[in-house]
DNA sequence: GTCCAGGGCCTAC
DNA sequence: GTAGGCCATGGA
């Protein structure tokens, strides 16, 4: 089997296992934008309380957030932890918008997808899960996203062994499955919720989906 | 009480 | 280029 069919029939027995997760949660490419950087190393139910406060506030778009001072930013994302750094981040993220494209996302997104990986990758609090996140599931941009689900996913699945790098997990799926968004979309999704399901407490557990995947099969290296 | 979550920045070496 | 410290809340 090579990584091509396996990976696709990993993520065919995920999909049986769980259905289509309909990721990303948010109502709008800027609260996708918003979420992207309240989740970094936080569990989503946090991430969750503090967009609550957001929009009741009706602060989830671009005019108003950018009007708001770091003190009550950060007061209503303190659910999410980290709320001065986020604060920060998300006040970098606005101005970067403002400065790219006047906050016109149909403009912003326009923008090829290596160079406008680039340009939020300069974005101060921007590294590479949180830009392809964005790419992704706001801008609807065919690039798969890598998190500690995914890394784990891969070593424990022998995808990959050793330390391997951001770039070079990217790489394994993107050069083995076909360039669909929808797929990179759901296949994400699909690994954050195997991870939170089975595999971070109970990885020999027998009702996995992906039990029958399990170390049989050659190691492929990256 | 301890551990961990849908990271990224900064500094030291 | 990489290892380690730091940022912080809330649920298990």
């Amino acid at each position: 089997m090579d990584r091509r069919d396996k990976l696709l029939g990993i993520y065919s027995a995920l999909l049986k296992a769980f259905g289509h997760q309909g990721w990303w949660p948010a109502s709008s490419r800027f609260e996708v934008m918003v979420g992207a950087i309240l989740t970094q190393n936080t569990a989503w139910t946090n991430v969750e309380k503090a967009i609550a406060n957001l929009r009741r506030e009706g602060l989830l778009n671009l005019k108003r957030f950018d009007k708001i001072s770091h003190r009550r930013l950060a007061k209503l994302i303190r659910p999410a932890g980290y709320f001065n750094v986020k604060a920060k981040r998300l006040k970098s993220f606005i101005h970067f918008l403002k400065e790219s494209s006047r906050g016109n996302l149909d403009r912003l997104f326009h923008a090829p997808l290596d160079r406008l990986r680039r340009r939020l990758l300069a974005v101060h609090g921007v590294g590479p899960e949180t830009a392809d996140s964005i790419l992704l599931y706001a801008g609807g941009k065919p690039i798969f996203v890598i998190d500690a689900y995914t890394k784990r996913f891969l070593i424990r699945h022998k995808l990959a062994r050793g330390n391997p790098s951001y770039d070079e997990m990217q790489d394994l799926f993107m050069k083995s499955l076909p360039r669909s968004v929808e797929l990179f979309k759901d296949y994400h999704a699909q690994i954050v919720q195997l991870g939170k399901t089975y595999c971070r407490k109970t990885p020999r557990c027998m009702a996995c989906p992906l039990r029958d995947f399990k170390p049989q099969g050659s190691f492929s290296s990256i």
